[in-house]
DNA sequence: TAATCATTCCAATACTTCTTGGATTGTTTG
DNA sequence: CAAACAATCCAAGAAGTATTGGAATGATTA
């Protein structure tokens, strides 16, 4: 059996499939994108800012990765995720690259300009206090990702309807808003805003594919 | 604030510099090599089956997105996992490279061809009988690897020594023999030669970090 | 049934990464 | 201090990936 060498080779070339697609920038966008619930090949293109094309090609990758499914519904086809664990990878990939890379870290100090960042360390506090109706755990993405599914007791304003709907928020509460992870910037505008408005808010880097790993 | 799309890629192009590690054979090959331990180039290069010249070069990625370490020791320079981390990162992976790509999965039933396989649901089962000396469970790796770190209640008879320390293995009870995880064939060749021989051996898939990762 | 829409396939170019050979650096040994 | 050694750096061709334009597919709508 000096053929190992030959099993072995096969064996780690088939893992790499799996790395490979977590090597481009673009397609780890379109995991997060996906961890947030189904979405259509435009809805991804949009949202990741590229042409459809560029997703189509992408999306193909993760495809011949078995890492997503596909669904033809009327005219679009719906992607989604093959299994949760691929968003737990995405979820451990990215907090590996936040532990390890220092410009990862000043790139993310900087948006978050203000102290407001809830740690993970805080999540039962946090959940205690949102149970009690203390602080308004809120979720400023768009609607049907929040249906799909969302942190506990939280709400949900769509960043785009937020200065409208500014009235529905308490202001003599903290307000702890999310969006789809520490890379989305939706919750920062949202904070931005809210601030700004008077209301006393803060950011939490975690999306529900975040909350879902850490339990 | 219109460059969000600036910040964003330059979040995602951080993350999948770490993605990036983890999509060529060789460099998955590696990591699990070290996983194993501290190692220098040389070692790194003859276990893997490479010229050290590449070995230099694919540590060298490794080295630049901040996931090894190194550290001179006379002539040579030794390499290590710069996190527990990076070793939970890979084993994740191949986890789900295994859970999702049927190729894998048929080339792992091929190496397996004896039905002993111990999955890890039988964890417990495992460490209750070998805690009671029940079972031998068998580290067949080079010896500085078992002392390394080994599993529990675990003997170390590496393979290059296993057939003149026949003698010091019992022929009435289950050996379970272990590697350096489910891509080493080590144990592979280590069960056969103990079947051949007369004694009941099965091989466990898992190595020091698949077990870790399970806890 | 034609026209439209969403998406993919195919082909071609630009860009990266892989891999090896030759020269170089830093360390130990004679 | 010279020779031997371990590992890296540098350069260059080979191989692979990214990105875009144009054609093709499959479903829906007029």
């Amino acid at each position: 059996m000096k053929n190992a060498r030959k099993i072995k080779d096969l064996l780690y070339e088939q893992v790499a499939r799996v790395g490979k697609v977590f090597s481009s920038p673009k397609r780890l966008e379109l995991i997060e994108l996906l961890c947030q619930g189904e979405k259509t090949v435009e809805t991804l293109a949009n949202e990741a800012s590229i042409s459809v094309k560029l997703a189509s090609a992408h999306l193909r990758e993760l495809r011949m990765a078995h890492l997503v499914e596909t669904e033809r519904q009327g005219k679009n086809i719906h992607y989604r995720l093959a299994d949760k664990s691929v968003a737990d990878l995405w979820v451990q990939v990215h907090t590996l690259a936040e532990e390890r890379l220092i410009e990862l870290q000043l790139a993310l100090q900087k948006i978050a300009s203000q102290p407001g960042d809830l740690v993970p360390s805080d999540r039962d506090s946090l959940m205690k206090a949102a149970r009690k109706g203390e602080v308004v755990v809120l979720d400023v993405r768009p609607s049907e990702e929040y249906l799909n599914a969302h942190l506990p007791f939280a709400r949900s304003i769509p960043l785009e309807e937020l200065r409208q709907r500014l009235g529905e928020l308490p202001k003599d509460r903290a307000i702890v808003a999310y969006c789809r992870g520490p890379y989305c910037l939706l919750a920062v505008d949202a904070v931005a805003l809210l601030q700004q408005e008077g209301y006393s808010a803060v950011h939490l880097r975690e999306g529900v594919a975040e909350w879902a790993v850490g339990n």
